[in-house]
DNA sequence: AATCCATATATCCAAATATTTAAATATATG
DNA sequence: CATATATTTAAATATTTGGATATATGGATT
């Protein structure tokens, strides 16, 4: 049996394709980043603050889940870098840092289905 | 201490907050997409692609991981609805079925950093 | 052509690891 | 002191990894 036809790899064109990837850094960045998106939790709480701020009890509220599971899926949105946050008092008001990253997400989707 | 400002929020306004989500069933359905994309190996496997259909033989070439384990990504990757493929003889040659998909995820993580 | 063999890929399974959830507790603010 | 939020922790669940095995295909041999 031959080999596959696209195969044939060659040492050269191995090398060239494993160094024409992004840095194995750089991925693991771009999969943080998506994982932070990849759950239905934070993306309830993404479309929430898509029509402004909010206030993390309200966010609570309207989710109707525990207050430290909400915390975590802020804290994780925070990391990822997806909201920006101002405290007044207590309360801590969180707003989308790039209103529109949503619209991204469902171009992606779109594309899909 | 008086309730937040942004907070306040009346029955009507919760539900009207909740309504304006798209539904579960979509959230979760959004979720399983980007959740095929935020795996460094599967970024790679994305990555590849750009240039051109595979062959399975190759990608596992190229990644040196073992078979099984590309085999399940290129699965996942598969029921996401991120790759064509076609057999040929043994050999299955995988293609990305929206050859532009990993421009909108670097659209994504450059908004965000 | 029937059988055997080698190879490509998929599936099964179990272990390792990561994520999600939420109760208990801590911290911060007024 | 009461309340908003975060952190700690542990249990439940999901994902990733890779060995063992199954299946599929096609070449070789009889």
């Amino acid at each position: 049996m031959k080999s596959c036809s696209t195969g044939e790899s060659s040492a050269e064109k191995l090398i060239k394709q494993r160094q024409d990837l992004p840095s194995e850094e750089n991925l693991y960045a771009t999969a943080e980043i998506l994982k932070a998106l990849a759950d239905p939790t934070r993306l309830k709480i993404l479309h929430l603050l898509k029509k402004g701020e909010l206030c993390a009890c309200e966010i609570i509220e309207v989710l109707d889940k525990p207050q430290p599971t909400v915390s975590h899926h802020l804290t994780l949105l925070k990391n990822a870098g997806f909201l920006k946050w101002r405290k007044e008092g207590v309360w801590i008001h969180y707003q989308l840092s790039h209103p529109d990253i949503m619209e991204l997400v469902d171009q992606i989707t779109n594309n899909i289905n």
